[in-house]
This record gives structure tokens, sequence and C-alpha cells, in this order.
DNA sequence: TGAATAGTGTCTTTCAGACAATATGCC
DNA sequence: GGCATATTGTCTGAAAGACACTATTCA
């Protein structure tokens, strides 16, 4: 039963967001520097209260474009944590959204509305607020399985990219090598890309196909 | 950022469950009749407010027991649903669960502190309040893609069973049949049973071999 | 011995993984 | 021609799926 009149007293709901971007060749997340207490001047995931009027993943778009200044990215609803004293001071029950985004389409210093905010590697993270730092390994165990059943991937590339562009992806996400024959077997055979007809060029070496994801939608493989 | 002094208007929070559990070869969710306005008198999945100071787990076993009657069952988070309408007087944001049963050792009559509470089939739901329909539906899809990559069947089963009963459980979460060969080859090969060396007796035809899980834990398979 | 369910093996196809040579564009 | 990256195929082992007969208990 969802629902009656007797007035408990309620919990605080915000959503945070892991904003997940691939650049040099690694995988980095957003953070943004806390300017209230508790925790102030640590590091933590971008977020904030869930408002009257809007759904969770409104909520969750409205955030990352206030804190991170990016719009229209791929965003999934990952997982709630509720403890009672995950937050020092207040209850806070924070559902928490795992998002996506190609770092070549948009540029993190333009915003800064919220103040700092930088990305930083998963392999050198400061000390995080409340328990971000958990909430960050949970999202990465997501999505280090979800590349490997779904498109999920499309998340981090332009609309038109090449097989190595992809390739690289997800061996930064994997954090291992992929043998590019395989690779390329095993993406062809799930017929989720298409190539564009164009190709690559300007360069000393030869010009690479461009594909695009046939679907913009996520797509469950198998 | 998690928190802050700033009193906003807060929604509620509330935890649903959906409980299944097989009966007759049928696949059935527990429902209770909903006491209050909105949707008096209505199908609803059991559930209630999230008290100050407990967490999300404890509120669904809680609220499990209470409507329920049952304790000690499988329980998982399912998802958030959050939208400003779904309850048409209050702001109500609801974390669901996933909980497994083994109908054979439990009553479900002998609560009945929350009222009517009933098992249906789930291919023969009455109507149901709110976005419940929807959270059964999402609750199923995710119940027929973790019975394939994990030992989430264990929650539907007593501590020793056979492997006729193993697969039953499959073919009617699954709905259709499985080549009994092939199924055992399977999950032999997974190694997540052992035979508990003991067999089934007293029927008129041959008796077969009791196995039990090695872990009671939640394992994803692959 | 008949009824009812338990238990078991082979063949084929598909998929994943190891592995290296040729093709193309630009300078 | 030399450099840099793109593109392509074969073999092998493992797993999945189709398929049918024998074994055991009790009435």
């Amino acid at each position: 039963m969802s629902s009656n009149k007797v007035d408990f007293q309620r919990p605080s709901v915000t959503v945070d967001i892991l904003l997940f971007t691939v650049q040099e060749n690694d995988l980095r997340i957003l953070l943004v520097k806390r300017k209230l207490t508790p925790f102030k001047g640590s590091w933590a995931l971008p977020g904030g209260f869930v408002h009257m009027n809007e759904s969770l993943d409104e909520a969750a778009k409205r955030e990352l474009l206030e804190e991170g200044n990016v719009d229209d990215v791929y965003l999934e609803q990952l997982y709630t944590f509720g403890d009672p004293k995950r937050d020092p001071r207040d209850r806070v029950i924070t559902v928490t959204y795992l998002a996506l985004a190609d770092s070549s389409s948009w540029n993190i210093k333009s915003g800064g509305d919220a103040g700092e905010a930088e990305l930083y590697s998963v392999k050198k993270l400061p000390v995080l607020a409340f328990d971000h730092r958990k909430i960050v390994d949970y999202g990465l165990d997501r999505l280090k399985a979800k590349i490997g059943y779904s498109n999920i991937v499309l998340g981090l590339l332009p609309d038109e990219f090449t097989l190595t562009d992809l390739q690289k992806k997800h061996e930064v996400i994997l954090g291992h090598p992929i043998d590019k024959r395989n690779f390329r077997k095993k993406i062809m055979s799930t017929g989720v890309i298409e190539p564009t007809g164009k190709q690559s060029g300007g360069s000393a070496h030869r010009p690479a196909a461009f594909y695009r994801f046939k679907s913009k939608k996520l797509i469950i493989i198998d």
C-alpha cells in the first residue's frame, strides 16, 4: 500500500549521478566539490534534492545540466541507497543514476554554475563524501557487466565512429586489450551497427570506415 | 551533493514488495486488499512507509512479515518508481523489492494482521492500485532474466529438492518446457548444487536423488 | 508385469578465443 | 617505398540444443 493520510516524519530524497566518460584512454567520472556541510570541501557525486513536481529521471537530468553542463546523455537508474546513517545529519535516501557522455562533444568548463566540477580517472579517485565511493564501485560493476550484453557503449561515442574507436571504449572499460578480429566478428554479428558509407581521412595511413548505431535506444543483446 | 540544511518539502517514501512463489505449477504473487483511500478495496502490492530509523531492506522485511506473514525470504531491490502523479494525492516515491518464497514452507492464512492477503496467478491478475501493474511486469522481466544467469531460483525451493523439482520451477517461470537431459547437463556443469545423499521414496516409481544448493547466497553464473 | 517417474549419451551446430598476413592512403 | 593503421579468415575447443532409451520402485 503506497499511501495514506497519516503524516509520517519524512526522509529527504536526492538523486546522485555517476557521469562516466572516456578521455585519453581513461575512464573518468564527474565529481563536484561540496560547498556545504557536511563534508564541505570534499569531492562528491553531482546530485541534489528531488523537487516535488518532477520525476526521478527529470531530477537527474536537471542536476546533470546544472552541475555538469551536460544535456542529452544516456541515463539509467542504478540503485537506491537508504541506510539511515549514510548522511550524518538527516535521513537522506538517494536514488542513483548511471550516465554516459561522449567527452568530445561537450566541455565541462563552460558550465560552472555549481562551482568546481572536475573529471577524475576512476583509477585515481579522491576520498569521496558520504557513501559515494561505494556508489561509484557499484556503478562501475554495472557498467562493466552491461557493456558485454547491451549497446550501452553508444553513450560514450559520437554519432559516427570507427570500429577502432568502438573497440578502444570497450578496452578502457574492461581494462584489458581485445583481439581486433574477434571483436569485429562479434560486433558485426550482433547487427547493432551499420556503415555510414563515409571514411576517415587526412591521416598518413589507410582510412577507416565510419559506422553508426542502428538504434539509439538501449538494446539487450542475446 | 546529498544534503543541506534547507528544509525542502519532502515526498513520502514507501517500499512495495513483489513476493513470488510457485504453487500448482503456477507462478503466483502476494497481493493485499487496500483498507484506505486512495484505491480503497483494490488489490495492491504489500508495502508501506519507510520508517526513519530503518534501512530500505529492513523496511521491506518488516512489511513482508506484517502483511504476508513471511520471514527469511530471498529479497533484492528492484527499481524505484517516482513519477509525481503515481499517487493521485501525495507525492510518493516507492522503492520496490523482488522477494521469492518456497510456498511449501509457509502458510499465508496464519498471518492476517493486515487484513485480506491472497496469492494470485500472474496469468490472472486483478486490476491493481496505483502503478502496481507496471511494477509487477517489471519484476517479472527481471525474474525471467535472472533465473538464466544466477542461482536465484533457490528462493523458490526448500532446502532439499530433486532435479525434477528444480526443472519445474524453471519451466513455470520461463513459461515453456525444457529438455530434461540438457537441463541436467547444464545445471550440473555450473556446480551450484550437490547431492545430499538422500532419496525420495514412498511413491510407485523410481526414487529421485535429493540435492541442495552449495551456497545460499546469490551467485551470478558465468 | 505394468505404471510412473528417474536417469543417462551422442551428434550437430554455434560461439568464443587464439593466431598473422594483406590492403590502403599519405608523405 | 616507407609508415601507420585498417581490414580480413582459419582452426580449435566449449557450450547449447535436438533427440530416445534404460532403470527403479511400488502396486
